[in-house]
DNA sequence: TTAACGTATGAACAACTCTACATATATTCT
DNA sequence: AGAATATATGTAGAGTTGTTCATACGTTAA
């Protein structure tokens, strides 16, 4: 999912030498490859796509797009275990897509990152759910 | 990113069963529960973002954002081996997220799918690349 | 036909992920 | 203080993933 060691051959071809001769339209290739984004975007993008890609973190997501929710409840709603909960919110965390609010032992939890709800709410509603929550965001299709 | 051995025991419990009282807030975790997209399409949806989650195959894709391309011209604009493209477009023509025009020994392959095309244009403008190429979509933030 | 070409596929390996169980920490209650 | 609670963390193992190299397939050119 982070994928350090996979991601290290993966930018042979660097900016400049064209090593291959084997292009059909020579021309496209050169606008497309200008047009690429940044190295380090595509690895953020794919890091982040990552960390809507496990089923448990979707659901924990989805509980949490009701508004904030402590560990053991979240649990409850996901049907996921208690120390799963906390292993996939810790991962969650680390890349500030939820922020904790502790008080006393309690941990409450909240999404943290627009930009993943919006892609979240996005997906949930292509693939067919319709919630009640909305976070700000237009209606599509 | 499949994960089909590793969804196994996710539903443990199951939409009756409450076998713990460990509940903080009772009342919002049956709401919010009675709100949970089906097993189904959270499955669907982490797969889905498991299929971008791959930098190579980000990188596919937003080249396609461009228009349909041969594999070879793909290759050369992303910088991958063909080889591995043709792994990526296999799993993404699997997916149906991907479609092929064959023509001769070429095979031209582009955009099938426009729910991903539109999570991979909303991720990349997160991530602050700002490509020329639209698909149709409105501006957010 | 044979050779060259563009693409597709198979297999193997290292690296990574997720889950489960055990244990640790911090806080509250008695 | 000690026990119970809520959450956090460590670790190990089975499973999965992406890459590479080799090879196969179908098409075109000679």
């Amino acid at each position: 999912m982070t994928g350090t060691t996979h991601e290290a051959a993966e930018l042979t071809a660097g900016t400049d030498s064209e090593c291959s001769a084997r292009l059909v339209d020579a021309g496209k290739v050169a606008l497309v490859k200008s047009q690429m984004p940044r190295d380090i975007d595509v690895v953020e993008l794919a890091a982040i796509f990552g960390l809507l890609s496990d089923p448990g973190r979707v659901r924990i997501l989805t509980a949490l797009l009701s508004g904030e929710m402590c560990v053991c409840d979240v649990a409850a709603t996901t049907g996921l275990s208690e120390s799963g909960v906390s292993h996939a919110l810790r991962l969650l965390r680390a890349s500030r897509v939820v922020e904790v609010r502790r008080s006393g032992r309690m941990a409450y939890y909240s999404l943290a990152d627009s930009h993943v709800s919006i892609l979240l709410e996005l997906g949930l509603k292509h693939v067919g759910h319709t919630g009640q929550q909305r976070l700000a965001m237009a209606d599509f299709d």
